[in-house]
DNA sequence: ACAAACAGGACCGGAGGGGTCCGCTTAGTC
DNA sequence: GACTAAGCGGACCCCTCCGGTCCTGTTTGT
């Protein structure tokens, strides 16, 4: 499936959420404005902080605010940081020297070009277009009167 | 990290194994070609002969068979054919009407572009592209002497 | 000095996937 | 026609990983 962490989605929406001002947001003003659980929201901009997308003011009246603007920001940097880095793992990833058939295993190196065409994916694509898709979701009586419900309730609205 | 299943790589060497001969290939005899386990291997190919990959001649001297060439299968058909629908699930998937701000959620179609993207990035590779991939990892002393060594111990050999 | 907010880690519960096994069906072979 | 090799479909368990929470510092404005 393809599966994307959860917290990257919720990357997502708390950097749009900082997009709105520039001035410093605190983590629980953001959890109370998307819903999402203060602690989550406070794990999410940790990573984020780390990842050098925003950068955090300590202390009293402090905050977090883009480092970016959503523009400048692709998608593949928001993965990385929340999810480490962008792989389709083969074998047993972690394990050092776990796989005792390396040399006669076939796969080493077999999905090397699969990850770069979908970190070259990842980077064409910013923030900013994330937004718009979304945005464009937002007039769905205007555009696309049968999508919402259909997306709404089908969870295989995958792409293929 | 955008794991992809271990299966999905299994399906890989697999379809890849079936390549070598256009006759029939029994599960058990892929399973001790390959190293991966019997059970695993005949799990593996009933998920493509599900998903149209392969083609089982049932009965005694029956198995398994390629139904298109290694180049005229894209990578996204056999993770389709694992993994089901390839899609970077926003939200809880499978809850059907479970998000109550639905509405509200800024989230809702913001995938989109990027699910497209990956579909079309998996599209455009095929099997015969990764076992060309795999072939170049198997001369790394005259290709690349230093990447053999490194990609075997680091885990993080990821593209971004 | 106090309080608000980030930093960093520990912790837990549940879901999902890897892997195995079993009974059934099919179809060559002797 | 019986036997057997092989696929088919499903059930099952265990383990890992992720989402989510919490707690204890540390920083800094008031």
């Amino acid at each position: 499936m393809l599966r994307l962490s959860k917290l990257t989605d919720y990357a997502v929406v708390v950097l749009v959420r900082l997009a709105r001002c520039d001035e410093v947001q605190t983590a629980p003003g953001i959890a109370t404005a998307t819903g999402i659980p203060e602690p989550t929201v406070s794990k999410v901009l940790k990573a984020l902080a780390s990842g050098g997308l925003v950068v955090s003011q300590r202390g009293a009246r402090g905050g977090y605010r883009l480092m970016r603007s959503l523009n400048e920001v692709a998608v593949s940097a928001v993965i990385t940081a929340i999810d480490g880095p962008i792989a389709l793992t083969a074998c047993v990833e972690g394990s050092v020297g776990g796989c005792e058939a390396e040399n006669l295993c076939p796969v080493r190196g077999r999905w090397d070009p699969v990850n770069e065409a979908i970190q070259s994916a990842l980077s064409a694509i910013t923030l900013a277009d994330m937004q718009e898709a979304a945005m464009v979701r937002s007039f769905p009586l205007v555009l696309e009167p049968a999508r919402l419900e259909s997306s709404r309730l089908d969870p295989t609205r995958a792409v293929s």
